[in-house]
DNA sequence: ACCTATTAATAAAG
DNA sequence: TCTTTATTAATAGGT
């Protein structure tokens, strides 16, 4: 895969070895993580140059894949508090097993990894993801609704409170205007201080309390509504 | 460098899966070994498989390689015994938050346990589960699809043969009506012999072979059709 | 396990 | 070391 084939050798050229090496040695550690990603493995790679440099990959620690090699190879002569280990090991190895049924199950509700399932398993995931969707909506509906129904008594609470202020405000005018004409007697006070249409009521526009049905509504309704908030 | 691109990401199929796992092990224990002749430099590859089978490479030893990792990381050295106790306490810890992590999540996708979550979360909840299902149902659909055209082919072959074996039994019959008539001359036979109606030519009435489009039918004409089967 | 079209790695050169 | 390019090697998908 060059431009010409070469034979596996210790290279001579040193100049040629140092470039080869940069090549492949990022080569095998792209390589290790694309296997530990793609077959979810454990890799661990260790590269020491000729002048003694490390580069390494591992694809959880390299701790980890040394434990777990030192633990396969059953080479631990390392001898004393060898039960202590041992329970530590079978405890992680049992959990490394419900983590690894778990996944699996959680996969397959995502959808993916479904071959190998029958069609009685499929139908059993088809029920349950419907079960869950049918929950989510509930729940994400309920959410929904309750914020509207907080938006709502809000709104309630400062349309009152408008409508409140709306007579204070009146009540003031009306005795502005009684002080106006004590001061100026009876004569026509159009277009003076207070401001145009002053002497107008004043009317609400906004907020209008709106009475809603709370009842079942479609979701269609509900959404519309939201959106009208 | 296959058939088609692919992209480097957890391979569903189970199957091929393994399949690849085995080619690109092989590779990156050779491309080890090529880096480590041809460049001079020490190599350890670990591999564990995803059922926990380990693989390795170590152009010296794995030990030596291991040593020196632990010299030059100027760590603890990690396989001693005093620290692996730690180690795999560490290790259950960490697995076991893992294992906590993913069933939460887990539980949120079984539509339980979502208190909590805002309505973003549900909506993302949502759509993933509505992918999931769109997912099990097509997978569902396509094994029963299969099924049934294996099911029609093997009628379709039965139909076929019975349709023989009516052609033979009618040469037959008509044989045995020529023999019988040089035997006993050319005198009526009905009520003789062979059988009530065995003269009359015989009829399939099962296993019509059913001429069916299987473009791009609806749910309802698949699940249909399969209980008529 | 084998085949082969296609992609990916990389040897050589600048 | 980085780029480019021609060529080989690895391998994805299929049988």
């Amino acid at each position: 895969m060059g431009r010409g084939k070469i034979v596996i050798r210790r290279i001579d050229n040193s100049t040629s070895r140092q470039v080869t090496f940069s090549k492949r040695r990022n080569g095998l550690l792209k390589k290790a993580k694309e296997l530990a990603i793609l077959c979810d493995a454990e890799v661990g790679v260790m590269i020491f140059s000729s002048t003694g440099k490390l580069y390494d990959f591992a694809s959880t620690s390299m701790r980890s894949a040394i434990e777990r090699y030192n633990k396969t190879k059953e080479e631990n002569q390392l001898g004393s508090p060898t039960s202590e280990v041992k329970f530590w090991q079978k405890e992680a190895t049992i959990l490394r097993q419900k983590l690894q049924n778990l996944q699996e199950n959680h996969r397959q509700m995502m959808g993916e990894e479904l071959s190998g399932l029958g069609v009685n398993d499929l139908q059993n995931l088809e029920s349950q993801l419907e079960m869950s969707l049918r929950g989510v909506r509930v729940k994400k509906d309920q959410i929904l609704m309750n914020e509207i129904q907080e938006l709502n008594r809000k709104g309630n609470l400062i349309h009152q409170e408008n409508v409140e202020l709306y007579k204070k405000v009146n009540l003031i005018r009306q005795e502005n205007m009684d002080l106006y004409k004590k001061v100026y007697g009876t004569r026509d006070v159009n277009g003076l201080g207070i401001g145009e249409d002053s002497h107008a009521p004043v009317h609400l526009q906004l907020c209008q309390p709106q009475q809603q049905s709370y009842g079942t509504p479609t979701r269609a309704t509900k959404l519309g509504r939201l959106q009208l908030q």
